[in-house]
DNA sequence: ATAATAGTGTCTGTGAGACAGTATTCT
DNA sequence: AGAATACTGTCTCACAGACACTATTAT
């Protein structure tokens, strides 16, 4: 993680343009843009982090991030790192918050840009070998403890993921091109922590129009096989009640 | 205006933590917290701006902003720089969206990170005169150039008030403390840019239970006076349709 | 009486949510 | 036959949205 290169603090005293403004010392602040990449495998919501090397908070885990470089927007640097993680281009990611409380960083004034990311499980396949040792995916229900604030982000990253699945087709950015309506419906009941009727998810999907059937079934067990789904478009606006 | 004053570029190379990254350079972004500070006054949703003494981009109008003093967390800045503009305190105030584009300014990088305020036309008298010569309120629909991304930052502000609209009752923040029904009526249609039906609204808002009538009324002109309200509670999420 | 805004009620249609039984595939 | 999941339809109730007339206060 690029964060872990330790970095002093850099004071800059400066006289200000206005006039009725007094002399004030700023501190150079450092950015560094983290992210919280969420997927959803084994019937679980997972979040992926990396336990940090050196100290603060060594061997604690921590979402990835790191610094800014010179020509990158936000999302670029965002991206970037993304890539650097999963080794997978093309996710879906967005801003989340800006975090700037003076001691979130005990080594030095960092304010940190996170974004979060959705992933479906099956383009992470390449991943799992790279660093695999440091980096891995957690339940987001059940995380250990973390190093910084990232716990408090990792948690409004869900509950961004929850407000955006009732107006959004965001789910989809979960799961594989191909889907059942099950496995759609489990996305849902994960992010939302509860149970939905089956008839009334499938009425609502369906009557909403973004999923169109394919031709092609899936087996799963020792039962009837169920019908494939895919999506229409990305980043529609919907809505869906039965919070 | 803080971000007047030139600073010049601080340039640091730095080794990363992890063997496997290359070796890089990092700017040293500046941060700053820019303000869209909003209020309903005179039929016209308004925004205050301040015009440039320095350039870049002199004479040229732009949202009020500084840099993050040593200590404060970005909402202290945020409210600091609020206060200094507006001379009122306790205003709503909700963080935006971080703007780093690296040529946004063109002196240095600066990474902002942008707020957003609500302020009911009513608190502001005392504002009018303090450095009252370049600080003024601007029709939000018909903004001068801006200096900056600020036009964008605007804009984006403006959007999220209307979604927030929809689901909160935001709206009071915009209005004195007791007001008709006509007048946060008012408030909605000038945010979102339509008429709605006088019926269907009132009947929505009593439905909802945020607002309590008070036993005063409002004359204005030769008509029938207004029944005045005061709402319940601030924050409480709600549902408005009829978009 | 006139002007001007405040205030009010009904109907229709959509859709959220509750609810249980049949269909299909395999061993 | 049994196991296991896929799939489907009806009813009720709430409420969004369309729509027009009466009430009150002043000059």
């Amino acid at each position: 993680m690029v964060t872990d290169s330790f970095i002093g603090r850099i004071q800059a005293s400066k006289t200000q343009g206005d006039g009725d403004k007094t002399l004030a010392t700023y501190e150079t602040p450092l950015v560094t843009v983290d992210i919280v990449i969420l997927t959803v495998e084994g019937g679980k919501l997972k979040v992926l982090l990396i336990q940090r090397k050196q100290p603060p908070y060594q061997h604690m885990w921590a979402i990835p991030g790191g610094f800014i470089r010179t020509g990158e927007t936000l999302e670029d640097a965002a991206e970037r790192q993304l890539y650097e993680e999963t080794n997978v281009k093309n996710i879906y990611l967005e801003q989340l918050y800006s975090f700037g409380a003076p001691e979130r960083d005990p080594r030095a004034r960092v304010i940190t840009v996170a974004y979060y990311a959705l992933i479906s499980a099956d383009r992470l396949s390449i991943q799992a070998n790279a660093n695999a040792e440091d980096v891995r995916w957690f339940d987001t229900a059940e995380l250990p403890e973390l190093a910084f604030d990232h716990r408090h982000i990792v948690h409004l990253a869900w509950q961004r993921l929850k407000e955006q699945l009732k107006d959004s087709n965001i789910s989809f950015q979960l799961l594989p091109e191909k889907f059942t309506l099950t496995e759609l419906q489990r996305v849902y009941e994960l992010i939302l922590q509860k149970k939905l009727d089956k008839r009334n998810f499938r009425k609502k999907i369906l009557s909403l129009g973004i999923v169109i059937e394919t031709d092609e079934t899936k087996m799963e067990g020792y039962h009837r096989p169920a019908q494939l789904y895919a999506f229409k478009e990305r980043q529609k606006k919907v809505f869906m009640y039965e919070l």
